[in-house]
DNA sequence: GTTAGCACTCAAAACTGGTGAGTGCTAATA
DNA sequence: TATTAGCACTCACCAGTTTTGAGTGCTAAC
């Protein structure tokens, strides 16, 4: 059976009704709303191939029929055409990154809150990450007559912190020399490259501070695998409630159950990471949780090969040329405020 | 009309039906399953006193009585029995901190994360603040040949970085030097004291760098208006859905709005500071969309005046006595993780 | 190949009466 | 005088029935 013109239209149309109306749409529904020029019982003869064809189906015998989440792939892949922001649009996105946002959590904050309400889905993001397993540049500094603090950056500018508590702090000059001497040593490593020959050339160096060492090395494991983490923020979940594919509260909940989860969160991001735009439909998504709902990604870079990515969900029934077009100018937007933070928006103004 | 024994006594059997069923409470299930020695007739013409009191409402003619806010109220403040912990319990409480948790952040997540597994409520929680408005320590640190890291620690030995872009950096040791020249002049100010005296006191001192001042005057104000900001963690808002309270997707989507809200969350722990235990009951709460819920808040401390609120957001039929004696075992938990924390878990081990 | 027409299906809405948990009131009782 | 038994009444809720309407598939005619 070829999927022709005609059956084209037809699918097209009942795509379209139903992310509108949410409800099974009828031959007549179409023969009237859209004239292709046929009568309902032909498109009831071609939507009965459709079905056939497994890209709409029939949640019961007797109602209109629905796209399957074959019939949004389809229509994902060839027939959707990109839409064109709105002038307002436009203007919002500009506007949410027009105030001076200088820390990158504030940026995911206000991207993720911006976008869940323009889009009225729910949005993810995680922060930008590149060479963040390797040390960068490493220093002590005291604190106070009993606390010293490892700062370390990673390879993409990533700084973590962390208190060491000891009976008593070294002099200032000490710790400088201290914290230059560690840095000698342990740039431009990953924790899983300091071995036994790494710390046995800081033992020789560090030689009048022998006791300082083991709370140290245990300060930047500590430290390390807490910048490892990447961050992830989540906006807009609310919004998931509004569509009646939700109203079972059963499902609100696990769906939502799945949104907490960061480790969740993160781990679908980074699969998606690489690709410009990504879509997964329905069941083709991994997680449990999700197999409802469509979830649509985009990764944003910033210089070098540091990236982040933006996560939309939404039922399956999505505004996806919307979402797609609203991602894209996102991406470009953050883009800008990322370069121009990291190119010295302290220079001007 | 006085409140004597016996309408106590009928208040609370109501209290605590309702708080375990959701149903509103006749005088005959009153009569029959807590044997006050009196028939529903009498309990009838006393549940008729205590509405005309304002304790107790009924939601429509012919249904049995739930407690009002006012009646809520009353059973907090006099009536309620401090519960105690289960075994179960106090070992869940216990394994969630054994665990290193080393870094405040995680600290939170987790703690909010147990709080709302164990009370099956919402749980927000903020960090330990004190004196972060003051600056303790400020550093400079050279990162590459074209940024430089602006280190403050506050107060609370709460530490916060900045990136700071330029067209080139002076050497390491300049870099050092100034740090110690500007650690100098700012130590022990707030960002408001930073006044015209101080920053030609800075010119003075950093003669030779000029030029750097401005940027780094620039990213000090950015740096502590972030410090200021106050981190609030949230967790387990998913199990207000299981409540026939929010089964309205109406209620739940308003509710939801407000828990998303971080500034809302803020404000309503830091209006509690102070306070061991807070109870806010329905319509006591000054947040919209908190009308229908009861808000508890702990505080817990960090020596000196270092402090971190919780909150538990739950039905107004909540388990008040679980919640706050699940909130003390917390707050003593937390505390000895922060005491372990700040006072050398690196020595052993 | 297309369409009009018709019998059929089925979910949802509207209506029905019955049930039961609750009330308030009154008169009898201790 | 406080308590209680008894009774009429209210009203949400449930289960069953009917009605409605949007939809289908099939068939025969164009």
């Amino acid at each position: 059976m070829a999927l022709n013109d005609r059956k084209i239209q037809i699918l097209q149309a009942i795509i379209n009704d139903y992310i509108e109306t949410a409800e099974p749409v009828g031959s007549r529904t179409i023969a009237k709303k859209y004239n292709l020029g046929i009568s309902s019982a032909t498109i009831r003869n071609e939507m009965s191939d459709l079905e056939e064809m497994g890209l709409i189906l029939q949640p019961h015998a007797s109602s209109g029929r629905i796209p399957s989440d074959m019939g949004y792939r389809l229509y994902v892949d060839h027939l959707m055409q990109q839409k064109e922001l709105s002038l307002d649009e436009q203007k919002y996105l500009q506007g949410v990154i027009s105030r001076d946002i200088n820390q990158i959590d504030y940026l995911m904050e206000e991207t993720a809150k911006a976008l869940s309400l323009l889009t009225n889905y729910a949005t993810f993001i995680s922060e930008p990450v590149g060479q963040r397993t390797r040390i960068k540049q490493i220093r002590l500094l005291p604190l106070d007559s009993t606390s010293l603090l490892l700062v370390i950056a990673t390879g993409d500018n990533f700084i973590k912190n962390h208190v060491i508590k000891m009976d008593s702090v070294p002099s200032e000059e000490k710790i400088f020399y201290m914290g230059i001497c560690l840095n000698r040593v342990l740039q431009g490593f990953a924790l899983n490259e300091i071995d036994g020959a790494v710390i046995s050339k800081m033992q020789a160096e560090l030689q009048e501070y022998q006791e300082l060492l083991e709370p140290i090395l245990k300060a930047i494991e500590i430290t390390m695998r807490a910048a490892e983490k990447v961050q992830v923020h989540m906006s807009g979940a609310r919004n998931m409630l509004a569509f009646p594919e939700f109203s079972d509260i059963q499902k609100a909940k696990s769906l939502f159950q799945t949104l907490e989860e960061k480790d969740v969160l993160v781990t679908m991001l980074e699969e998606s990471k690489g690709n410009d735009i990504q879509i997964l439909i329905g069941s083709e998504n991994t997680v449990q949780g999700m197999k409802d709902c469509s979830v649509i990604t985009a990764t944003y870079k910033m210089g070098d090969n540091t990236r982040g990515t933006i996560g939309i969900v939404g039922p399956t029934r999505m505004d996806y040329s919307q979402v797609i077009s609203v991602l894209n100018g996102m991406v470009q937007n953050i883009e800008g405020v990322l370069r121009n933070l990291s190119d010295g928006n302290n220079k001007n103004t």
